[in-house]
This record gives C-alpha cells, structure tokens and sequence, in this order.
RNA sequence: CGGAGUGUGGCUCAGUCUGGUAGAGCACCGCGUUCGGGACGCGGGGGUCGCAGGUUCGAAUCCUGCCACUCCGACCA
C-alpha cells in the first residue's frame, strides 16, 4: 500500500480526552474515530489489526473443536422472556421497538439464540458434543464507557458455547476452550494470565478469566510469579485429554481483586513469588450447566432413551479490546510497538528523497518485490521530511523499516530497523529483501 | 447511577471573572528556499464560539433550560 493512497489520518498532538494510553495512541495513529461516547469508527489501520486479531481466534477456535456461525446483532426480546433475562439485565441493555411496534433488543451475549438454535435442531446424544463460536459486535449501554476501545459500548466479541450431556463432558469442553485461550493470546505476543473467576450461582471451580498484565490495567489481580511466563501449551496437545494441562495452570494461585483471598495467596505462594499488579481482562470462560437449557427446554437424548437439558458453557474474547490491551503491553514513548502478528503492516518502506530519481527507483523495486513475496509493506512515498516519517511510522509502529535514501545509496546500501528493540543495520537493498521476506 | 468538569476553525488551547462584534500555534492551500529523525519565509482559505430561550443599544462573555463529551467512584468482553 502506497501511503500516499491510503487513509491515515495521524494526529500530532493528543486529543485531550483521551487518558490511557492506549487510547492515545489508537487516536494518534489514524486507528479509530471515536462517533459518539463508547462508539468508534474503524479507520483503515485500526481495521487491519482488528481483522488480524479476529483471524487468530477464529483459527485457535477451530483448532479447538469449535465451529463458526453468525448471529445477527437484533434479537426479539421474547427469546429473552424465556431465560427470564429480559427483565434481569437492566438498562445496560439497549431495547429496540421495529415499525410493527415489536420488541427488540441490540444482542449484549448470544446464550439465548444459540441455545434456540441448538434445541431447534438436535435431539440425540450422538450429536454431542457441539461447540459453535461466532464473532460478532455487541452492545452493553454501559453507564460509563471508558479507556477508548477497551470499555466501548459497541463491541467486537468472539462467543463460544459448548453443549455437552453431562458436567464430565462439558469440562472437557471448558478444557478444550480454557488451551484455545493460551494459545491464542500467546500468538499475539501476549502473556495471559488464567484466574479464578466468580462463578455465580452455579458454583464450582468452572470460570476463569484471562487476564493480561499492564500497568495501566483496570483491576488488580494477584497471582503465583511463575504463571507469568509459563509458555503456552502450543497445538500439538491431546485435545481429548487436557486435564493435566489445564492442573499445571491452575494449581498455582492467581485470582483479581474480586476472589482474592489474601490469607490464601500467602499461603499457597512463598513471598518471593507473589506478584501484585494491575490486568485487563481479554477473556472469560465459565461452565453454567443447565442454566439456559433447562428453562429454554434445551434437551437432548440420552444413551437410555431420557430427555435431559444439555450441559453448556460459554467462552467470551474481547476482540476489539484486546487491541487496547495489546497496545498497553507494548508501546514506548514514540508510539505502538505491534507484535509481528497482528502489526497492520509487516514492512514500512520509507523514501527518504521524494523526487529523487535513484531513491524513487530503488523504493519501487524494494516495493515490487515485497508486495510479488506477500509482504504486507506500507510504503511512505509521500513528499515530507524525513523527521515526519519517521515519526509517522514509529507511531504506527510496523515491526520493520526499510529506509532508502541518496545517502546510503551512493554507498549501494539501505537502512533496516526493527521497531521494537531500536536495532540499525545497513546492507545492500537485496539483502534487505531478502531478510525482510524470510522473516 | 452518585460526584466533579469541559464544550471557541481539523487538532491543542487563549479570550469568559470585568459584555463592545473572535485570536495563537499546529494542520490545510499557493509560491519560493530547503531536505537522513516532526524545516523556514511570504501570501491565503476556514469558526452563526454545543443548542434553545432570556437580559441588554450590544452576548463567546451575564441568566435559565437542554444536549453532548470527559474524569473520579459503584458495575462489565
């Protein structure tokens, strides 16, 4: 992509409403436009890493077992009659009445429609077990939206709910979600942490959120030091078995501000490895047996001919604010420094001499190649100084930055940085490609 | 939902207390000089001062009401 071409509407200066920072610096990059209070546009950048993100849970849902459909956003509040959730949820959620003066309402979760889907159709426990996950936006009027896309109203959220014939199985299938969720904070660069999460009426030790540390975050959380950089249990698990894996994560303390249990942390963590710090939450699962099924008469067949309600749970990714959490674990002072895998861009390109007919040609070659490799490259071919590209894209923060100027070129070498650690090196233009292809 | 605060060109803000017909920097447009980490000169365009009433000869400024947004706290992916 040629900047020159593209939508990238960068701000010098911080819009003064914006406190954390990431939120800044979503603003400042030419990410989001913020349309009313919790409401953003997706601005082309923004609306690249959002899609990234996306297809990284979506492939660790599959991966997992689940399979993807799509609900649609407006739901008739009957459906919400039957859980008897309709009343319950108050005025966070946003009710709708269509021209036929039916009630409706902009859907804050999807337990209720999957669970009308799910019954709508299967009847006998040799469909089960059946996990079916969607991405789609959501809306919580939230009282008080806050912290940019990170506590919006109107939100992008993956939900996944399990459907199993007994708790037994259903546990394997929170297992199944509980692995999914490592891995797929972990291809993200990020370091989740699991925590024991209330689970409400149903009890049990079925609910976790994951929780990534940031400074910046919402709620403090405490947990064994150990958890942190426990390495995430990667693809190549027994899917069907992952009890042990699922203990090694859960045996050691780690619970937020609400479960906390001081006497408990003391005694399960030695000091040294007691760590206190703020977290986000990217992520919630929890088990809720027949919470929905039973009053929604969700029921399958058992092996001895009894109807009985199927045990589900549920599985919960901020999409759109994991891109806040992410950018709150990994910025400097220049601006976002993305993680290779969800950077908008692998490769900013940057021309230091617009008009310059041998930097000109060389920039088109190095632009060429990339884009004929399948590199993701944005190149800055516009006619600014130097010193605002270079601000441009160290806030944006590309993982990589081919510079080619006269300079280097008269010397028949280009200037590759990597954004993250600062790291120059000078090498001749097909040595660049070549590098910046392989990596 | 309680408490606090802010609305003035695209952005950051001054002007409001003490009414007199709207400013700066950045951004934008033109010309020129520049050009390896957010250049400089000259010229230019752009704002019914959140909205609606009221007071006044005259309102960004004073009064009343409303709206929007932000922050602190209680609640949530």
């Amino acid at each position: 992509m040629r900047l020159s071409r593209y939508f990238l509407p960068v701000l010098k200066e911080t819009p003064s409403e914006a406190q954390i920072v990431s939120h800044r610096l979503m603003l400042r990059a030419g990410m989001i436009r913020q349309e009313a209070a919790g409401i953003y546009a997706w601005l082309p950048l923004g609306f690249r890493v959002l899609k990234k993100i996306e297809q990284i849970v979506r492939e660790e849902q599959e991966r997992a077992g689940a399979v993807e459909l799509l609900m649609p956003t407006l739901q008739l509040a009957d459906l919400w009659r039957e859980s008897g959730r309709y009343d319950d949820y108050g005025q966070e959620m946003l009710r709708i009445t269509d021209r036929h003066e039916r009630e409706m309402l902009y859907g804050p979760t999807n337990e209720e429609m999957i669970t009308e889907i799910f019954r709508s159709y299967v009847r006998s426990y040799r469909d089960l077990p059946k996990n079916l996950f969607h991405i789609q936006w959501k809306f919580r009027d939230e009282q008080r939206p806050r912290f940019g896309v990170m506590r919006g109203r109107e939100f992008l959220m993956k939900d996944a709910y399990s459907f199993d014939l007994d708790e037994a199985n259903a546990r394997k299938a929170y297992n199944r979600m509980f692995v999914a969720y490592l891995n797929t904070f972990a291809r993200m660069g990020l370091k989740a942490v699991p925590m024991r999460a209330d689970t409400g009426p149903i009890g049990g030790d079925l609910s976790h959120e994951f929780i990534i540390l940031a400074d910046t975050g919402e709620s403090q959380v405490f947990c064994h030091k150990d958890l942190v950089d426990m390495p995430a249990p990667g693809p190549n698990v027994d899917w069907d078995d992952l009890q042990a894996v699922v203990d090694q994560r859960t045996a050691l303390y780690a619970a937020t501000e609400e479960m906390h249990d001081q006497a408990r942390f003391e005694a399960e963590a030695p000091e040294g490895a007691r760590l206190s710090a703020r977290g986000i939450e990217v992520g919630h699962i929890f088990y809720f047996g027949e919470k929905y099924s039973k009053p929604m008469k969700a029921v399958v067949a058992g092996p001895d001919g009894v109807e009985r309600p199927v045990h589900m749970g549920s599985y919960g990714v901020g999409v759109s604010r994991l891109i806040g959490a992410i950018i709150e674990a990994s910025h400097d002072e220049n601006g976002i420094v993305w993680p290779d895998q969800v950077a908008p861009f692998k490769v900013g390109l940057i021309n230091m001499r617009h008009g310059d007919e041998a930097v000109g040609a060389a920039c088109e070659q190095a632009y060429a190649a990339l884009t004929k490799a399948g590199v993701d490259v944005l190149y800055d071919d516009r006619d600014e100084r130097a010193g605002g590209k270079f601000a441009t894209m160290d806030l944006i923060g590309l993982p990589w930055q081919l510079i080619i100027g006269p300079k280097g070129l008269a010397e028949g070498v280009v200037e590759l940085k990597r954004r993250a650690t600062g790291e120059r090196e000078t090498l001749p233009l097909e040595a660049a490609l070549t590098k910046l292809t392989a990596a």
